[in-house]
RNA sequence: GUCUCCAUCGUCUAGAGGCCUAGGACACCGGGUUUUCAUCCCGGCAACACGGGUUCGACUCCCGUUGGAGAUGCCA
């Protein structure tokens, strides 16, 4: 059995997909279960959507999603280059050679307009330069007159080819059009350039999206034509989204965030974004969730490809990622949630390690922290209206009566920590009677303007510290009133 | 329009003819724990699209219907 190779053959757009993402994760995961190699193409054969950096990107995001590669652009394995605007010169002989057989020919009929897009469309299937004698087709060429080479399809048969996950389908060669297969550029279609690349770097597995399970006779062909070995194609299950009227469409930006970068940039871990889309369709066929890739990669198994689109469920999302969150080290946690506490620079540096415990167990995604600790930077405007609390039976007119003898008490504390705080409250609580619930909504409401606040009083108030604590309980009195 | 594919709780899925009065997870709803909220624990709600076959027996196999998605670019 020959080694398994599989690529990921993503285009330089500036962003990844999470889409891509998956397709690259399951590419990686089929390589690694098999002990093969995974491959790096970029395929910028589209010029005109040239993008700055976008190489870069892709290699940040499998960096940082974990998705090593065993050869690409800075990696050569000898069947490079993995660039294919690097590769342009090669293309041209292949298309040459398949003109050169009857399996392609000449077009010189121009670019369509967008307005007559559906009558060109249609003659291009049955382009009249597909008749053209050869000798005058060459010379046209020869003189340099613009033109494209299609591809030359059989109308008359039936396609057949079996994919891994969907099985055996058949196509009739008569809906399938004459495409490029060499742009007016001298570029090649992405197509064209998948199918000769594959095959110039040994591809076994073809990894890759459904949207070209329709077009993957026409990749057949030309595998044919050139008298090629097919490789094994793994057509994953579309990721879809639902908008606004709950219509539910391939994955795209007015879903919400569809990228890698912009998820991880609202504060999703990313073992945790690789963990959920391994789960978007394919099944490890057991109970178990949360996988680190380690393990995806010993339970991988192509059987569980899942046919049937997947929606992609941010709720559940977000619940993977709080799982992730929590099995974080405390040390961990505080490194990952800095950069989106916006705490640096403020009274609150000092304390955020501190902070930080208490946002720990109730943090779902990283981008949620400022709003839930703005009240420890400053007091939120309220109304005396928090302080009515049904469980803990505080309401305003106790607290207006318990606060003072409260704030007389934390007064006289000598050690300002939660502990003694807390010990201080309680000690009011028993003599006073009543439950510690009461007292400790009071102050917790007073100090934080919030009904609900990571941490209790005592906690809270270690970190505003005493003067700040005390102002807050003076402040609430003076709301009382 | 045409072609192709898909079809189990709202969502992700398990189920490869009897193990299914259909299992798990998210979400949602209750209850308990907790000095609030959250965490955590316990419980609940909720699905085999429909109609024909095949079979002693169908969520599982076949056909049709309906519904959904994708493709139909000198984009990838």
């Amino acid at each position: 059995m020959a080694e398994v190779r599989t690529r990921f053959a993503p285009s330089p757009t500036g962003f990844m997909h999470v889409g891509n993402l998956r397709t690259a994760l399951y590419a990686w995961l089929l390589a690694r279960s098999e002990k093969g190699k995974f491959i790096l193409r970029i395929e910028d054969t589209d010029q005109a959507r040239y993008v700055a950096n976008a190489v870069e990107v892709i290699y940040a995001s499998l960096k940082s999603a974990g998705l090593d590669h065993d050869e690409g652009p800075d990696k050569d394995g000898g069947f490079g280059p993995y660039i294919q605007s690097e590769r342009r010169g090669l293309y041209r002989k292949y298309a040459e050679e398949l003109v050169a057989s009857g399996n392609a020919y000449y077009c010189f009929c121009g670019k369509c307009d967008d307005e007559d897009d559906e009558e060109i469309h249609e003659a291009s299937a049955l382009c009249p330069c597909a008749a053209m004698d050869k000798a005058e087709a060459a010379a046209k060429v020869a003189a340099g007159e613009a033109h494209v080479i299609r591809q030359r399809i059989d109308r008359s048969k039936i396609s057949t080819f079996t994919d891994t996950v969907f099985g055996t389908i058949s196509i009739e060669n008569k809906v399938l059009d004459d495409q490029i297969l060499l742009k007016q550029d001298n570029m090649p279609t992405y197509n064209f350039a998948n199918v000769v690349d594959d095959h110039l770097m040994n591809i076994t597995h073809v990894v890759r999206g459904s949207e070209y399970l329709s077009s993957t006779p026409k990749y057949n062909l030309l595998y044919e034509a050139f008298g090629w070995e097919i490789p094994t194609y793994v057509h994953l299950p579309l990721i879809m989204g639902r908008d606004a009227e709950g219509n539910v469409s391939k994955l795209s930006k007015r879903h919400g965030s569809v990228s890698f970068e912009n998820l991880v940039a609202e504060g999703y871990l990313p073992e945790a974004i690789v963990n959920y889309i391994a789960l978007l369709g394919w099944s490890p066929k057991s109970d178990r969730e949360i996988f680190t890739l380690a393990e995806l990669s010993e339970a991988f198994k192509v059987t569980g490809l899942n046919k049937s689109p997947a929606v992609f469920d941010y709720d559940k999302l977000r619940w993977m990622n709080s799982e992730y969150i929590k099995a974080l080290s405390p040390e961990d946690f505080a490194a990952a949630a800095a950069p989106f506490a916006q705490v640096s620079g403020t009274v609150l540096e000092k304390s955020w390690n501190k902070i930080a415990a208490l946002l720990h167990g109730r943090t779902e995604v990283l981008s949620e922290i400022p709003e839930k600790i703005a009240f420890l930077k400053e007091l939120p405007e309220y109304t005396v209206d928090l302080f009515n609390h049904k469980k803990s039976k505080s309401d305003p007119e106790n607290s207006r009566s318990d606060l003072p003898e409260l704030q007389k008490k934390l007064a006289e504390l000598s050690t300002w920590d939660a502990e003694n705080i807390s010990g201080a409250i309680s000690s009011f609580a028993a003599e006073k009677e009543v439950k510690a619930g009461r007292p400790m909504w009071q102050v917790r409401i007073a100090v934080s303007g919030c009904a609900v606040t990571p941490g209790g009083p005592g906690e809270i108030m270690e970190i505003l510290g005493k003067e700040e604590s005390l102002r807050r309980i003076a402040l609430a009195l003076e709301k009382l009133a």
